[in-house]
DNA sequence: CCCCAGTCCTGCGGGC
DNA sequence: TGCCCGCAGGACTGGG
């Protein structure tokens, strides 16, 4: 499921080979059932974009935004299970979008083509103004990796709601999924029922410094492939941060860090938390 | 303000 | 063995 890792080595992934490229049609291809979501229809973003020169090729939070050199911006959303590929995804079936690329000036032998694939087809694709980017833009928490300690108690102090639950609101921090919220509560050993405002300094503190070492370990292992093995890179490669998992996915086994308590996997805001509860009190 | 259930969707695994 | 159901959850919506 695309959290900040994976959709950051996506990033990287497709970024050297999208940068200064003319992008010369963007296909919709045909699905199963419901068409893949966009605003605007399809026609109008075919029309925009064809022609256009792909700028840069930037995060934000769980999202990916293609800067063309109209101004304008294509902000992918792959949410569950979509995917931004170089060249052909590796299955015809779930293939949503094929843009293709007009010839590498200095490199001819250069993939000529980029698509989103996605198996249960709840993303979305939409061709943004800067107006529209920057609202987006307003309605987002800041990125956990840009967070210092005080900008991680400003954020927190907005809600009462568990601290687990904050964490999943992209509103307040943008880009934290369930895996990684989980992991990162275990690292901070902060219980995930703890109000997010109740949180003392120094709980703050070691989230924030969690998140950061959670989170750039997880880029540099490519983000986590869970069992279902959906998740792959733009190369079509699995992540490997799935190994070094220490509560997501647990329940029942032996806390790695104090060997005594059990994984628990419990319900909020309608999703699987694991925590260890010795280690995670309030 | 916040929670909950429902919505979209497919593949997998548990239970019978 | 085969089938059905529930579960997985990111973002959003409408009702309480």
């Amino acid at each position: 499921m695309p959290e900040l890792p994976e959709v950051e080595t996506m990033v990287r992934g497709v970024r050297p080979h999208l940068q200064n490229r003319t992008i010369i049609r963007m296909s919709f291809l045909r699905c199963r059932r419901r068409p893949i979501q966009t605003d605007p229809r399809p026609a109008a973003m075919q029309r925009h974009v064809r022609n256009t020169v792909i700028r840069k090729v930037a995060r934000l939070g769980k999202r990916i935004v293609v800067h063309l050199n109209t101004h304008h911006s294509l902000v992918i959303e792959p949410r569950m299970t979509g995917l931004l590929l170089i060249g052909a995804a590796p299955t015809t079936e779930h293939r949503r979008i094929r843009w293709c690329l007009a010839e590498h000036p200095n490199h001819p032998e250069a993939p000529n083509a980029f698509e989103f694939w996605d198996r249960r087809g709840l993303g979305t694709v939409r061709l943004l103004n800067p107006e529209q980017l920057r609202h987006l833009r307003q309605n987002l928490g800041p990125d956990p990796l840009d967070m210092s300690v005080d900008d991680w108690q400003i954020c927190l102090a907005r809600t009462r709601r568990p601290v687990k639950n904050a964490l999943l609101d992209q509103t307040i921090v943008a880009g934290i999924g369930n895996i990684y919220a989980c992991e990162i509560l275990h690292r901070s050993r902060i219980s995930p029922h703890a109000p997010a405002a109740s949180l003392a300094r120094s709980r703050i503190e070691r989230l924030a410094a969690a998140s950061r070492v959670i989170l750039r370990q997880a880029i540099r292992c490519e983000g986590s492939t869970l069992s279902d093995g959906t998740y792959r890179s733009a190369l079509n490669r699995n992540g490997r941060y799935q190994n070094l998992h220490r509560v997501y996915q647990k329940a029942g086994t032996r806390c790695p860090d104090c060997r005594r308590s059990v994984i628990r996997r419990i319900v909020q805001a309608g999703r699987s938390t694991f925590y260890c509860p010795s280690c995670q009190k309030h």
